[in-house]
DNA sequence: CTAGGGTTAG
């Protein structure tokens, strides 16, 4: 590139147009170089955009060079500074940006409004709140910090950091507000999940006659939780023409999934004349949220066959889709996609995946993930440790977290992980070590998560007493995961009194969980208390509560086969019964005894007794060992908790066949083998 | 020269 001599004016602006046509790193200092050879002296303006195009083709390092050798005419000139800033930030350079501003407060130079909104974005991506707070205090001191742009990045360096009401109190005290003000504020209303306060503030905002943008709706569609806010939302997005926008619409798609309209999501993805890749993944992810694997796999394979290729969002969905299958076949695929395509974000992929294996109950694949992972942090430690704990294997999930704790501070999430592996295992003292420890040497204040921890733990002991009285000291209101916790108990431990006392909460509480009066219901009825029981069911009924059908299911050479209760829809159903009338005879000689009180009460006892071995876990196992080879180990999976009666007879069925038999249920897995189960008989 | 802005693991 050639520079041609004119007047001294006409240069300087020939020469910027021309450093900003320069869209390589290779042009620009080919006509630096030459601006160099053709003017001596490189005057002030010319300087600082060079140095910011150096700095937005990506040549940081350059442009901080050229800055450190600058001329000292031009020492204190704020632009410039307030350029290589941006230059800083822009490069995610912001530890650099913050050293420099410390630099400049012994210069006799002064920030600018320009300034702070910079460094502020700089303090939000480092989540430095302590320096975002020195900066707040400097923008007041000279007079900023109300200016619009100064209060809007430090709106969003508090929401950044974690401290809302800063960010809220900023908002408010705002002499006048910019649409970006109103975003970022709604936009934090949905990080915090103060979703309510977000569609307030968007109400408001629009009262005000405010047009909304882009930003704006993202941020409140973000906001809808419910059926009927998402059509208002829709509807202004259209009056506002924003609805030909892809985000926008990849936005409103979501929100519609979100609120249980999977049919208005697809009907909007649908309507898209082009689908990006963030538009196929929002579609899949809403499908695999919604419980809809097989619609998320199929989707994926449409996509595939336009040639998308997909992104780690992507991966994840499915691996969500997956886990609701538990099909370890459909977990090794998507885990080969994983390591051939997906290099970048490992880690997030990696826990995922490790999740994936251990509910699809492949705990030998998940702790080989998990050794090889190059990086940890508490979400993949927790991960792990409540994997094992989902198997029973609180030893190992004890080991990890005395692991994890010298290396990071345990979270909220973690100490449910942590606990609830000590109650699946019955690991008492040590499940009290935990709970006791949390507060006293991490700061972490138990929610009602850990106390239905405990409450299980305690009720596995058979300290039934105990766990209502710790209820009853609980420093937070317990709720239905605390009182379904007792309950549970009450029914291993055959308590009906205290089961009504759980009950009696968890039936207002939780009054639209079927398994609640199921499980009431069934106690009642091992009590011999048939009129109690019946109430029960009729209370659900007439509050139009659906009790979920219990349905196994197992994988035969990567086919998925369903049992309801009694079925005889499989091909092969005279085979299965045939085999499982020999099999119940010989578990019968071993000693196994049916418990009726798992049937329905209302029919004759021979009835109840043939209902009890067409439960859908037996006419699974069944035709696993029909077709299984001899000795391989079985593998079902309940959408429900176990049924008792079930779980005894895989006790017996573990012994006489000689088979592993592999149960997950839905709180957990069941490890069979020869006549015990890791559970220790407690699920 | 400045702020907000679609999908992401426990």
């Amino acid at each position: 590139m050639q520079f041609k001599k004119k007047t001294p004016s006409k240069v300087e602006d020939t020469c910027i147009s021309l450093i900003k046509k320069c869209n390589t790193l290779k042009s620009l200092k080919t006509l630096h170089a030459s601006i160099l050879r053709t003017v001596v002296h490189l005057d002030l303006h010319r300087f600082t955009n060079i140095i910011s195009h150096y700095a937005s083709l990506g040549s940081i390092s350059y442009a901080y060079t050229l800055f450190s050798h600058r001329d000292s005419s031009f020492f204190s000139d704020d632009f410039l500074w307030n350029i290589m800033l941006r230059g800083l930030v822009d490069n995610t350079y912001y530890h650099r940006s913050l050293l420099l501003y410390t630099r400049m407060q012994y210069l006799p130079i002064a920030p600018d409004n320009f300034t702070f909104p910079f460094l502020l974005k700089a303090c939000a991506s480092l989540r430095n709140l302590n320096m975002g707070s020195q900066l707040h205090a400097h923008a007041f001191i000279y007079g900023y910090s109300s200016q619009v742009f100064v209060a809007n990045s430090l709106i969003s360096m508090y929401a950044k950091c974690g401290l809302f009401y800063f960010s809220k109190r900023v908002f408010d005290k705002m002499p006048q507000r910019s649409i970006v003000s109103w975003s970022a504020m709604i936009g934090a209303c949905s990080q915090y999940g103060f979703h309510d306060q977000g569609l307030l503030l968007f109400t408001r905002m629009l009262n005000e006659g405010i047009k909304p943008n882009r930003a704006s709706v993202l941020n409140a569609a973000a906001c809808v939780w419910s059926e009927e806010v998402a059509p208002r939302i829709h509807r202004v997005v259209v009056d506002n023409g924003l609805h030909n926008d892809h985000s926008v619409r990849n936005a409103s798609m979501l929100m519609f999934g979100r609120c249980g309209r999977i049919d208005l999501a697809r009907t909007l993805f649908d309507g898209f004349a082009y689908k990006d890749l963030v538009c196929w993944a929002s579609m899949i992810d809403t499908y695999a949220r919604a419980d809809l694997s097989l619609e998320a796999l199929h989707l994926f394979n449409e996509m595939r066959l336009q040639c998308i290729f997909p992104d780690s969002v992507v991966i994840l969905a499915l691996i969500q889709a997956c886990s609701i299958l538990a099909s370890s076949h459909l977990a090794r695929a998507l885990h080969v996609v994983i390591i051939r395509c997906l290099p970048d974000s490992r880690l997030m992929l990696d826990t995922a995946v490790l999740d994936l294996y251990m509910k699809c109950g492949s705990l030998a694949y998940a702790r080989k993930v998990f050794g090889k992972m190059k990086e940890n942090n508490i979400i993949s430690w927790s991960t792990m440790i409540s994997g094992y704990g989902m198997h029973g294997y609180g030893g190992e999930a004890l080991c990890l977290f005395d692991q994890m704790k010298a290396l990071r501070k345990p979270d909220q999430i973690a100490f449910v992980s942590i606990l609830s592996a000590c109650s699946h295992a019955g690991l008492i003292t040590e499940g009290w070590e935990c709970f006791n420890s949390m507060e006293r040497d991490f700061g972490v204040k138990p929610k009602s998560e850990h106390y239905a921890c405990m409450i299980d733990l305690l009720g596995r002991a058979g300290q039934l007493n105990q766990a209502l009285e710790f209820i009853e000291r609980m420093p937070v209101k317990p709720d239905a995961g605390v009182w379904g916790a007792l309950l549970g108990a009450c029914r291993i431990h055959s308590n009906v009194e205290l089961a009504e006392v759980a009950a009696g909460s968890l039936l207002d509480l939780d009054a639209e969980n079927p398994g609640r009066y199921v499980l009431l219901s069934n106690i009642y009825a091992s009590f011999g208390k048939r009129k109690e029981a019946y109430n029960i069911r009729n209370l659900m009924k007439s509050r139009g509560v659906k009790k979920i059908v219990g349905q196994t299911s197992i994988q035969i050479k990567g086919n998925i086969y369903t049992f309801v209760s009694g079925d005889r829809s499989n091909p092969e159903t005279d085979l299965i019964y045939s085999e499982l009338g020999k099999l119940m005879e010989r578990i019968r000689q071993e000693g196994y005894v049916p418990d009726l009180s798992f049937a329905l009460h209302d029919v004759e006892e021979e009835t109840r007794e043939m209902m009890l071995y067409a439960h859908s876990e037996k006419l699974a196992i069944v035709f696993g060992l029909i077709k299984s080879g001899y000795g391989s180990s079985i593998r079902i999976m309940k959408n429900l908790r176990v049924c008792g009666d079930c779980h005894t007879a895989t006790k017996f069925i573990s012994k006489v066949t000689g088979r592993e038999i592999v149960v997950r249920g839905s709180q957990r897995f069941h490890h069979f083998v020869n006549g015990t189960c890791s559970c220790g008989d407690y699920w």
